[in-house]
DNA sequence: TCATCTTCTGACGGCGCGTCAGATACGCTC
DNA sequence: GAGCGTATCTGACGCGCCGTCAGAAGATGA
């Protein structure tokens, strides 16, 4: 089979040019820049064109409305998390299991950071029920799931976690703490945790949890 | 001291009789309905007052912005979910806690089901950063997570819990997994897991990490 | 009944939305 | 490097929501 470079379309269904690409682009990082700076609830399209010097016509050849764009930068973070299963493999459960859940964690800290506004989006409309991002969302957590579900299957199979705990319910969990404690940082830090703390506390939890070690 | 009912405001900071208490607490009704209908993003002001047969001019003599009226909600919203310590007192470490951490469960899911388009109002303002709404979630899960804290205080002086691990940041984590897992339950059903499954997984996760147990 | 206070609303200027028709810029051919 | 066809951009418009204010309508009570 091929390998094909991804075409991308227009509003219209059109396949975009060089330039036409260029300008997509910069809309999407002026609406992620303004996503961050001011949240969902305020964004504006002309706003978002004003950014980038353009008028609100343009935006609308790109993406037929706001959610659009906002799926677009969603799927672009979906791309920036499937690296990190690579710290879930081959399980946690050797000696330097511990080390690799804080390693996991500090690397999902940094794809958090660089795309928390975006990825609030997401959440917030999968929640809310949009079919869209609710797919998106499924698959951005995935293969991240997937491998935990695994970790723990391994763990019931050895008799370290009870068969009670459904794998798949359990990963989601995992995802679910540090997902939240992640925005959650500075008002867990006025309760007198550091940022150490936090680390390695969700780092002990997920390695329990995970292998029941 | 003496009690006193707490005296409700208009927008302007005037007291308001009992006519107007009826028509506020419509708007807010008509509120949380259409935010549990079609979501944040779609609220509009005039959408709320012609839910309740009344002009956008009404809407702002009891609240200054939507903001005003979604934090108001938020704040009705806490008030349901303090009593759910119940479920905490006294600590898991009896018998009967993995079956008090099922019942904990269930209240959440039930104060979940009754709140959810707040609470997730809620909580996307204050990761946003808005600092009454953080107030809000904070003031909310305090109580819980006081509760929880103590738990996990007491397991790491039998020893049951390493000391590794921050009590606060622990607690914050399972309100976390609880929180995160309820609306994304038509998601977790389509992996093959039963309501039941979900629910006692949900108890085991909590279980083991706040007891040790 | 009348005076007064409370609550409601019609109407308005301002602004963002989403669309179209026409303007502009690009790149290709010769 | 001139001219042409296509890709890309935008000004301008009608519509609807926002937030405000002045005055209308309704309640209260003497």
């Amino acid at each position: 089979m091929a390998r094909t470079k991804k075409t991308i379309l227009g509003a219209d269904g059109r396949v975009l040019g060089s330039r036409a690409e260029v300008t997509r682009t910069r809309l999407l990082e002026a609406t992620a820049k303004l996503l961050g700076e001011s949240g969902v609830l305020d964004l504006k399209i002309v706003d978002i064109t004003r950014e980038v010097g353009s008028s609100p016509a343009t935006f609308y050849q790109y993406f037929v409305d706001v959610d659009a764009a906002l799926l677009a930068l969603a799927e672009q973070a979906t791309r920036d998390e499937s690296p990190l299963v690579s710290h879930l493999d081959n399980g946690w459960d050797a000696a330097d299991g511990l080390v690799r859940a804080g390693e996991f964690v500090d690397a999902y800290t940094t794809f958090w950071d660089d795309h928390n506004a975006v990825l609030r989006v997401r959440n917030l409309k999968a929640e809310e029920g949009d079919p869209a991002f609710r797919e998106a969302r499924s698959k951005a957590n995935l293969l991240l799931i997937q491998a935990m579900s695994k970790m723990v299957e391994q763990a019931q199979r050895d008799g370290r976690l009870p068969g009670s705990i459904h794998p798949f319910v359990t990963a989601t969990a995992m995802i679910a703490i540090i997902e939240r404690l992640l925005p959650y940082r500075n008002e867990i830090a006025r309760r007198g945790a550091t940022p150490t703390a936090l680390r390695d506390t969700v780092a002990v939890l997920l390695y329990r949890s995970l292998t029941g070690l």
